[in-house]
Order: C-alpha cells, then structure tokens, then sequence
DNA sequence: CCATCGACTTGTATTATAGTTGTCTACATG
DNA sequence: CATGTAGACAACTATAATACAAGTCGATGG
C-alpha cells in the first residue's frame, strides 16, 4: 500500500507531540529534514497538517511548538453506560469474557490501523441481569499493560493513558445470534440493539472502537431533536420496563 | 461463463479495496499493469467500473485511492428523512398505504389527548427500493383539510398550520412482522429499527406522533458525541449498502 | 538602559523533476 | 463490433532544492 510521504510523517510526529508538554518547542524545520531525509517543504506540510487538527502551533522567527490543550479532561462526559445506571440506582457490574491480542479484522482494521490490537469482550449485569455485551477493541500498543482484573473493574477510557476527545456512534438493529443470546439471556433470534462507536484522541485519531449490543427489549435510545437550535438536553441509553 | 477480462481485474480488486483503509493509495495503474500482465487500459476499465461504483476514486498526478464513506450530514433542524436522501442523490417517493380518521390507541391518546386522530401509514421508497414504513397520527382537527394525494407529496411537517419546535426520538429494535415484512421486502423475523417520535409546537404541546420502521441492513443511526457537550446530538440516518 | 548585530527560526516564493492520471491514436483478435 | 494491446502526449502532483523576506532571541558594546 502506497503511502504519501507527509503523511507518513505527521503519523510519526503525532505520536511524539502526544508524548510532549503542552508549550515544549519541536525540532525546527530544518533538523526534521535532515531527521527524516525529506525536504522542508515536506516537513512543513505534515505540520500545517497537524497545525489544521489544533495539535501544534507555529510563531514565525520562534519554532513550532505544542499547542496549549483547551481541552481538560472533561471527557468523563462521554459517559458509560455504567454511569447511567449508576444514576438510576441499579448496580452495574461487568464480567469479561474474552481477553486476547490479535490481528483486527478488517472492519476494525479500517479504523484502528493494521497493528495488532487487543480485543476485550465484556458481559454487563445491571442487578444480575446482563444487558449488554461490549466488544472493545484498542492497539495493542495501547492495551499492553492492561490485565484481565483492569478492564473487569474499569472503563476502558479510565484505563488508556490518552486524553479522549469524542466519538462517533452508529444506532444499528440485528437478531440474536446463538453466542449472544445465550450470554443475554434472550432467544436466537430475537431483535438486538446494536451500536458500535469509534472514539478519538484529543488529536482526532481513532483509538478505541467498540460494539455495544443491548437487547431490545430492555433497552433504547432516547433523543432530543430541536428544531432551531441545538439543545444541551442530554440523552441516552434508557432501560425500558 | 466466459469473463471479461476487466471485469474479472475488478473483482479481484474489490476484494482488496475492501480490506484497505479509506483514502489508502492504490498502487499505480502502470503497477496494475505489469501485476496483471494486462494494458494500461484495460487496468483503467477496471478501476473506472469501481469508481462508478464509488468505491475508488482517483486524482490525476496523484493516483487511484479508496474512497471515504461520505461524512453523515449533522442534522442540526429537525429533517425529513426524505432531505436526506435527496442530499445523497437518491430519490425518494412516498406512497400512502392506509389513511383514515379513527379514534387513537392507547400510546398515541396517552400524548396526543383523546379526541379523533388522522392516521397515515406511508411507505417511503429510495430509488425503487422500499426503506420505511412510516406511520403518522396528528389529531383531526389539524388533518381535517388534507387529502391522500397531500401526504403522498408532502412531509407532514410542510402540510400542518402550526410552527414545530422540537421533537424527541426513541430508537428501538424490533423484528419484522408478517406484514412490514412484506411491504419493506424482508423475510418475517429480519431485524428492524424502531423510531418513535413525538414533535411538539412552539407552545411545546405534543401535535405530530410517528412511528418509523426501517430494515436493519440498510440502515443506521449516525451520532456525535463531542468531548465538549454532553448531550447526544443526532447526526442522522444513513444507509449502509 | 538601550540600540545593534548575528545566528537562528518560520513564511513564502521559484524552479526542476520523477511519477501519476487523463486522453488520444493505431492496431490486433475473436 | 466489443475487447484487448501498445504507445504517445498533456496535465497534474508530490517532492526536492534553493533563495530570500521577516520574526525571535540572546550577546555585545556603547
């Protein structure tokens, strides 16, 4: 697979300014070029590349620097599921079922990128009842401290060491097949919420991507469309009786 | 049955399109060429009947790439679906399966109070193929003037005499029943998607209720969760191929 | 204290080149 | 006549190499 140069590059350097203080000064243009064996003119627009995504800044005559983060970690807003149930007084409590480090399929490979990756499966009880079965896949690169007993009793966004910035969810609906069901306790067959979201860091990569599957039954979503502007009605995942 | 050649390249190639990232560089068509020990030009044929596909797509001086899934639209006003539809470049048509006044269930007197009701069940059809099955109840008083051939051609949000202000969405799971099944073209039992909403009048009173059936393989919701707004904002229904 | 200088940086051009798609013509094959 | 091969050329792109303007910062010297 081809790939553009500049590109390639911004990757790179993505992954450094990740690692990097807000403020702290990048090599100058020239060093890079050297560094990298591509002109400035390459270097530059992998920069301008990422000054476009808000993660550096330039100031002419000083250097290119990391940009200030605007954004503190208010992401807890993102919200689990477990968080609403927590709201609502139900006890939530999760069981994994799969744990393992593998080569993505290709539809988490689209998203995440050809590494290897680490794929957790996970059951969620509200009361005793299961009412969700959460695949989460995230790069190995990311995941490979993270151990059985980590992820039975955390979120996975309190596990990462990355600032989340938001994420993209698709609502789907599915039948149940044999190995969710039995795990939902519904029959074969029977209809299934089914949404997968890709989460991004704060510099818009995707780092998380998961499917949520919720029986139909039990659950739906619930949201507020306005008509003119938009509202800060927060919506979600509600149980129905 | 004998192949053509360039439709036999082209099947190959989907098949790795398929398993590569969108905006991923297609090797050269010059590459292909000697890959495929075919012409230059049956190599372009391939790639064309991919682009009109609108899998691919290429930039002259830069090279064939694999296409981006079309960024779903935020729906910041209350849409139809049928605008959607009409901003991807199919057409969509309208076609009345029941209309008449009648006394509401119980869901629908529960919002909309218990006088008479207007109840049109519509079956929405994107370039032939049938996508919704879309029942609306608004209460006679404000049907009272509007004829078969009126919802056929119109949303129902362009016929009523009253400004809307919001709506609020439920999205649920469901399986087909037999006769859904039939009007959408799906066996009985396939998954569907349930859409209940309820739009209210500047005054906030409840004036427009609906229920939205689509088939699951062809449809989903699309959400943004932004890291600065807590609230679910609903990006809009998509269809997936 | 302050002005000036020089070494460094980014910002912005220009030119050149290899490699790519877009398009055409001519010809062969069944 | 549809399909395929072979070749040529134009238009476009990413990248390289180079040059110069303009901003930053510290050192120097009055």
């Amino acid at each position: 697979m081809r790939r553009i140069r500049y590109q390639e590059i911004a990757d790179e350097l993505r992954g450094r300014v990740a690692e990097m203080a807000p403020g702290s000064l990048l090599p100058s243009e020239s060093e890079m070029s050297t560094e990298f064996e591509a002109s400035r003119v390459t270097i530059r627009r992998a920069l301008e590349l990422m000054r476009d995504d808000g993660v550096i800044d330039a100031r002419q005559g000083f250097g290119w620097f990391v940009a200030t983060d605007p954004v503190p970690q208010r992401l807890e807003r993102l919200g689990t599921i477990e968080a609403q149930l927590g709201a609502s007084g139900l006890d939530a409590v999760r069981r994994v079922i799969e744990f393992s480090f593998e080569t993505p399929p290709p539809h988490v490979r689209r998203v995440l990128g050809t590494g290897k990756v680490l794929r957790v499966k996970r059951l969620n009880l509200a009361d005793g009842e299961p009412f969700a079965v959460v695949t989460v896949w995230c790069p190995a690169r990311l995941g490979q401290r993270l151990s059985m007993d980590d992820v039975e009793s955390h979120p996975f966004h309190e596990l990462l060491d990355v600032e989340l910035r938001g994420a993209t969810q698709t609502i789907g609906a599915a039948i149940a097949e044999p190995d969710d069901a039995e795990l939902l306790r519904v029959p074969t067959g029977a209809p299934l919420l089914k949404c997968g979201r890709v989460t991004t860091d704060a510099a818009g990569r995707p780092v998380l991507m998961s499917e949520h599957v919720f029986p139909a039954h039990r659950t739906e979503f619930v949201v507020e469309l306005p008509y003119d502007q938009p509202s800060v009605t927060p919506a979600g995942l509600r149980l129905v009786e």
